[in-house]
DNA sequence: GATGTCTGATAGTTTTAGGCTATCAACAAC
DNA sequence: GTTGTTGATAGCCTAAAACTATCAGACATC
């Protein structure tokens, strides 16, 4: 194919070599190949840059005055080079660089603080660059590239990412101090018949939760309020707006004593969100993603392991 | 050869390609290549780095951590690599780059002011970067590569280099105010029968010029006081400590009315020193050297006919 | 002046790498 | 289920890189 002769790498070292040492003969040993080969290579160098680099006659080697100014050039570029292949190097050492994590902002803030210490002692040269979008968009970007992996709400069905299951995580059934339930630890679903409960927004899978629940249980979804956070859903029901089932997580990191609200347990109808781990069934780092699953589930059984339920090991 | 596999520039450029398209066949499209054929490539370049740097599935192409990583990095070696192709293609035009031109102490400040300015205005790229040494200096380092044209006394004879003839200069006999022969504007050989003159130091070319008529006049070479400089020579005319014979374009650019000293000039034994320019013959820009030659000739012709006469075109 | 050594250059040959076409399997869209 | 698109693989061909052998010129030594 006559594409035109573009200097090479391997050109540029030769050239450097003889620069060095004003010698062939010399140049051709250090670099291991004949002294003809390393000739031929300079020539066409030369004639691909349209200028010659070096003046040799039989009593020697000299560069030309356009040699010694395209020298430092030709070191700039095999300079780049070794950094490429110095940074290849580290980086193939493996999990020593950045990747891409998406969780859902219901989640992270009340995860990420007791789990990330952990992780960076373990693997010290990882770097996690943590975005929160909701589920969806979360899953729309692992899929399109722009995610490496992400924390989702479980179940996902996609046949081209691998999902492993982290956790369980109950939502708890929180009053205002006056509400006539307050100070129960448990409750049970006939007490919450024609009780109004506040939620999240309905693109987040919180909602659908909350909503199955209450349909069951009688309990009716106040749609006039709807909270835009977690935080602000609190306020609301500190404010005597309704009642609400809040993330136990949440609960645990954000909420404490003295505070104006009551939290309950439901029983007799389970109301958990399952987290899962997902990433591409084709990343050639899923090995690495598979053991970073492993370990999260580790972190949180042991610091968060009376809060949640571990996931057994599985596909879902 | 079994040599490791290193990267080469066309397969960061591929690598680039695919990076910004995310797609082989798009990639392969722009770049004018098959798509197996840039696959191919690409794979070597992993294997070289031993890094996955882009994730494929059939259902399309997105970057590895890693990848994304080294991206900035290939980026960087392709654009240093543009660096040195564009510099090459400026200084290939020929006359752009910075030459290293010698000339003796004796004359380079005498002269190239005069020069300069026109050889400037006729090659408005080219860089002279001059320096002042003693002749023999200037023939070593011509012959060692540590410049590349020299202004050397004539006659040199060196079966490597051209030399080409610029001009000759004559020596005028230069006395203080007082001295006998002062306001002459010619003097004879018989009237300097005994008279002591001062000269250089012997490394200069001028000291045996001067030593040769000095001993066919019968003239006496004054060796307790002799000139580290042009400059200190005629301070020591002036001083009274004897008479000396000054080059002509010195006299032309340093010595003005009013001046203690009175110039003569020297009948019936030629007193000149004789200029040439020279270079390597095997330097790849000698054709550019022969018409820098003749290009000092003629602006020397026009600025200091009266001062010097123009050397035939000779190859002495 | 003749001879030996060292320099870079040239010629012919061999080996290796880059690129081709044909075709594959997997996946998505219709 | 069929068709089209994706990246991957296999076999082949050509160009490039490297080899060895040898050359001519320059320089040092005898």
């Amino acid at each position: 194919m006559a594409r035109p002769k573009e200097p090479t790498l391997r050109q540029l070292e030769y050239f450097e070599n003889v620069a060095r040492l004003l010698s062939y003969r010399g140049a051709a040993e250090e670099l291991q190949i004949s002294q003809p080969a390393l000739t031929a290579q300079i020539s066409t160098l030369e004639a691909g840059l349209n200028v010659a680099l070096l003046e040799r006659s039989r009593s020697g080697t000299h560069l030309t005055p356009e040699g010694r100014e395209l020298l430092p050039y030709a070191r700039e570029v095999l300079s780049t080079m070794r950094n490429l292949r110095e940074r290849a190097a580290v980086v193939s050492e493996g999990r020593q660089t950045t990747y891409r994590l998406g969780v859902p902002p219901t989640l992270g803030p009340y995860l990420l603080p007791h789990v990330m210490p952990e992780l960076h002692k373990r693997h010290h040269k990882l770097k996690l660059y943590v975005r929160e979008q909701p589920h969806q968009i979360l899953l729309q970007e692992l899929r399109s590239g722009s995610l490496d992996i992400a924390i989702l709400p479980l179940p996902v069905r996609a046949e081209d990412l691998i999902i492993e299951g982290l956790f369980s995580e109950p939502l708890r059934y929180v009053v205002p101090a006056d509400h006539r339930l307050a100070g129960n630890p448990v409750v049970r679903p006939p007490q919450l018949r024609g009780e109004r409960v506040l939620t999240l927004e309905a693109q987040h899978h919180i909602h659908s939760l909350v909503k199955n629940v209450c349909d069951r249980i009688g309990a009716v979804i106040e749609r006039d309020y709807e909270g835009t956070s977690l935080d602000t859903l609190r306020q609301m029901v500190v404010m005597g707006l309704g009642t609400a089932f809040l993330p136990a997580l949440y609960i645990h990191s954000e909420m404490h004593k003295p505070e104006a609200l009551y939290v309950s347990q439901l029983e007799g109808v389970p109301l958990v969100r399952d987290h899962g781990l997902a990433w591409r069934a084709a990343a050639p780092s899923r090995h690495f993603y598979r053991e970073l699953s492993a370990d999260i589930r580790e972190f949180v059984g042991l610091r968060l392991g009376d809060v949640v339920t571990i996931a057994n090991t599985s596909r879902r």
